[in-house]
RNA sequence: GCCGAAGUGGCGGAACGGCAGACGCGGCGGUCUCAAAAACCGCUGGGCUUCACGGCCCGUGUGGGUUCGAAUCCCACCUUCGGCACCA
């Protein structure tokens, strides 16, 4: 086996005879005959070698380096390899490849999201089966991620359709549902009509399918959840996380947490209409909980809302209103979630007929239903205070319903408002609370609920639980048998996986098509041994790709998911790179996933993803989102045959800051291409070169190479490739100038273009490779350490200081870097230009910052 | 409506409160060539001025402010992009 980090002792830098020949570049003084940057053949060469020597095998120990986890997220197998994800990748390999020369043992795997709608989309379009086109494609795309030149461990690649992955999805599901976060559950759930399939809440953007953008319905199913509201509060405490600020808010957005308080209402015994159908007294609910976020305005309710979906509408409509709910509830449900959301319509709703008691004023209040309350949030209901509240006062307004002020606004003179008073005041027409600000009284109120079991203090999320049931076939089967007799079981680990069979009638109907296989549905009750059916849902994608990057530290492991040792030894991830359109779905569910596994023991910490950065989006040479229908899109593939993957690389770092994104402009790559050109020829045509040069010319030499050495790590360090690769251009347009400016010192040149190719191997590996080895080092360059800056090279001894005339500035003078203030001030007044603008002022003061500027105040 | 990020040459962008425009694209002029491409060299924010070297003024979305000094910090506004939104 090879040593895994390439020692410098296993890949000697002779080269075997299948390369052309590498001239005689190296010979004193020699311009040889001119050999052409041909980066076709160099990557391909590189390539095969890494790939021959192992170079990039990742033992999960290793006695001299620390480990390191270094994280891109992963592609969804939709096809070819798209310019995104070389803009995600290139820098995150560049990153990881810096951290590895650095001394660390760096993790840095790839795989495979295989599993989801695409795949069967595709399939229903081209009529190839979603397993045969998923397998193609993943063929495909290894080609072309390998054509990265990317430091990917290959040998932990994982897929998620693999039967040896999904099992222990499956294996995670169950975990799940033995900690009692994950539940089986009736209710209206988000649908999309054209996907033929139920979505999770993240799934639905602005009432729409996040995938295909049909507007989404509601349907009552029974559909499997996962309790992350169980961590709501947790999931809410990231901001000590090292991540992008603007994702981080983003999930607190989403998280949404609300303090308030909860109050009962109550009903009166025997008040319900339907009560005497559904049976005994003793499941009938005696009053109805509200949730809101104003308790001081509880004595200003009018009227109850429920939402048309609220278990107890139907209980409690009397028959005289009956018609009339009926065709409201019939309606609000066959609405889409667009026109259910739309805040520009006026308020409507049904009265029930029924009442209820608000027990702080012993009132009795009227029970609406509106489709303005959401039956998914709080409680499904709300306290009516038009007041206080503008939707309620605009519903008070439209069906004539009271409006009472129990928090005065300053200096109001008692008179009817024209719009809800929503701040803060003084509490009125609210008994012993009368007189308190309202904002004490908030706390007064829900304390008092607390003490008489009315209700009390309460805290509530906009998070839901996640829906992972998918109606549909290219998915993980849920593993779950339902029997006549024993119930819902799990399916015994031994079982797993539960494979999804290949001859299925996949088409989507609206039915989970595994419903139509006899085969997978007929099965036996792991509890009794009698008759029993499986469940016939597929898990959401989403749960595959909540641990992938688990699998990654134990790919093989037949008996774990992963083992705790691994887990211990690499989790959890030290830098993690992708999209933020993942903010709230992705990363928010694999941090819930790595919390649950936690509390199983499972993982050590408490986050999976330690630092966190985002890249931004890139975009087509117009501006606009890159796709195939608008025809803008630029194919990685061709740019890389064209420029090869090291330009293509770089210059997709060089565009500009990577958390910004960008167009991409397909001319600018000659820039890029014609540095690389640069600095071959600076490598191989190097200049006549003299044992004990200029001594002030090498120094000179030197003092760029560490120069820019300090710039490039401290680029790399906080992740600014753009400004990386301008230095390391700036470098080679010197190391260019001093080539052509005559004899250089062989000991400074050899230096300085050993040197280039370690600052290169991050960015531009094979170029890079190539040089290093044409110079005659042993080893990989990328099996060497980073080099460390030397200080007093860095460090400059004279700077040209701006000399300013009342800010503004008006000579430039060349002094050494620590020259004091007297000196500096004595250069400037001797100075012509400076004289001209002090003449006939006096200097009334003088700011001198060492080696930055000197600025003469004048009057 | 609420929250967040960003506005700098023709373009992408650089710039610990201290020389605005690094680096690159594009453009202009030149070398090489029969020619073109490639490559290489020089110039390239605007205005005024100088035979020239040079000098002066303006300039980082707009308007104010803090400071010896602001692209950078503060306030208000405008625009663009992203997120959330009948969430009680």
């Amino acid at each position: 086996m090879s040593p895994a980090t390439g020692s410098p002792a296993s890949g000697s830098g002779t080269t075997a005879g299948d390369e052309p020949a590498a001239g005689d570049a190296g010979a004193p003084g020699g311009r040889t005959r001119a050999e052409r940057y041909d980066h076709t053949a160099i990557e391909r060469r590189w390539q095969q070698r890494w790939a021959a020597e192992g170079l990039y095998r990742t033992p999960d120990h290793d006695p001299q380096r620390p480990n390191r986890y270094h994280l891109t997220m992963f592609p969804y197998t939709s096809g070819d390899l798209h310019i995104g994800h070389w803009f995600a990748i290139a820098p995150s390999d560049a990153l990881a490849r810096f951290h590895r020369m650095r001394g660390s043992n760096v993790l840095f795997p790839i795989g495979f999201d295989a599993f989801g709608l695409p795949a069967e989309n595709a399939a229903i379009k081209g009529g190839a089966h979603p397993a045969d086109w998923t397998r193609a494609n993943i063929e495909r795309m290894r080609g072309q991620l390998r054509s990265m030149g990317a430091m990917f461990d290959w040998s932990r690649e994982v897929a998620t359709n693999a039967p040896d992955y999904y099992r222990w999805t499956q294996w995670w599901f169950l975990q799940l549902y033995k900690q009692g976060l994950a539940y089986r559950h009736e209710a209206p759930a988000n649908w999309c009509p054209s996907c033929n399939t139920t979505l999770a809440n993240e799934q639905v953007v602005d009432g729409r399918c996040e995938r295909c953008e049909t507007p989404v319905e509601q349907r009552r199913l029974a559909q499997w959840f996962l309790r992350i509201t169980n961590y709501a509060e947790e999931l809410l405490a990231n901001e000590q996380l090292d991540w992008p600020e603007h994702v981080k808010v983003m999930q607190r957005n989403w998280i949404g947490r609300s303090e308030g308080a909860e109050a009962a209402f109550a009903l009166d015994a025997g008040a319900l209409a339907g009560g005497e159908a559904e049976g005994d007294a003793a499941d009938e609910p005696s009053e109805i909980r509200v949730f809101t976020t104003r308790p001081d305005t509880l004595c200003g309710v009018t009227f109850m809302v429920l939402a048309p979906e609220h278990p107890l509408v139907e209980r409690l409509t009397t028959e005289e209103q009956r018609a009339a709910v009926e065709a409201y509830v019939y309606d609000a449900e066959s609405a889409t979630e667009i026109e259910r959301q739309a805040t520009d319509r006026p308020k409507s709703g049904v009265f029930t007929g029924s009442s209820c008691v608000n027990r702080l004023t012993g009132e009795r209040v009227p029970i609406w239903i509106a489709d303005y309350v959401l039956a998914s949030y709080g409680t499904g209901a709300v306290m009516g205070v038009p007041a206080h509240d503008q939707r309620d006062f605009e519903f008070a307004q439209q069906y004539g319903l009271p409006i009472t002020v129990v928090v005065a606004p300053p200096e109001w003179d008692g008179e009817p408002l024209d719009a809800a008073h929503v701040e803060a005041g003084t509490m009125v027409c609210s008994g012993q609370f009368d007189g308190l600000p309202s904002e004490e009284a908030k706390g007064a109120i829900a304390r008092h609920l607390g003490e008489r079991d009315w209700g009390g203090p309460t805290v509530t999320y906009r998070l839901r639980d996640w829906l992972i049931s998918r109606q549909r076939y290219w998915g993980a089967p849920i593993p779950i048998v339902y029997c006549d007799d024993c119930g819902e079981q799990p399916v015994p680990d031994a079982e797993l996986p539960v494979k999804l069979p290949y001859d299925v009638e996949f088409l989507p109907t609206g039915q989970s098509p595994l419903a139509l296989s006899e085969e997978f549905v007929n099965t036996t009750c792991p509890a009794c041994g009698g008759a029993a059916r499986r469940e016939t849902d597929t898990m959401d994608t989403f749960m595959c790709s909540s641990w992938y990057f688990m699998r990654y530290c134990d790919p093989q492991d037949a008996e774990h998911a992963l083992s705790p040792q691994l887990a211990e030894s690499w989790l959890p991830v030290d830098q993690y790179t992708g999209g933020s359109e993942h903010a709230t779905m992705h990363l928010l569910y694999a941090r819930f996933f790595y919390k649950a596994a936690r509390d199983a023991g499972i993982v050590p910490g408490d986050e999976p993803f330690t630092r966190y950065f985002s890249q931004g989006q890139i975009l087509g040479p117009d501006g606009r989102r890159m796709s195939k229908s608008r025809g803008n899109a630029v194919a990685p593939d061709a740019q890389v045959e064209r420029w090869g993957a090291d330009a293509f690389r770089a210059y997709l770092m060089f565009l500009g800051p990577w958390e910004q994104g960008g167009p991409y402009d397909v001319d600018g790559i000659v820039g890029v291409a014609r540095w690389l050109n640069r600095a071959w020829t600076v490598a191989t045509e190097p200049p006549a070169l003299v044992d004990g040069g200029d001594a002030e010319q090498a120094r000179a030499l030197r003092q760029q190479a560490h120069q820019t050495l300090a710039r490039v790590t401290h680029d790399l360090e906080r992740l600014r490739f753009n400004t990386m690769v301008a230095a390391l251009m700036e470098y080679t347009n010197a190391l260019w100038r001093a080539r052509e400016s005559g004899a250089q010192d062989r000991a400074a040149w050899d230096e300085a273009l050993s040197l280039l190719a370690l600052m290169l191997a991050p960015a531009c590996p094979h170029l890079a490779e190539e040089l290093w080895q044409r110079a005659g080092r042993a080893g990989f360059v990328h099996g060497q350490p980073w080099p460390e800056a030397d200080a007093d090279l860095v460090r400059r001894d004279t700077v040209e200081l701006p000399v300013q005339v009342n800010g503004r500035v008006r000579e430039r003078l060349e002094v050494p870097a620590d020259a004091d203030e007297a000196a500096v001030r004595a250069a400037a007044l001797a100075s012509e230009r400076v004289r001209a603008h002090i003449e006939g002022h006096e200097i009334v003061r003088a700011i001198y910052v060492p080696g930055r500027m000197l600025n003469l105040v004048v009057k």
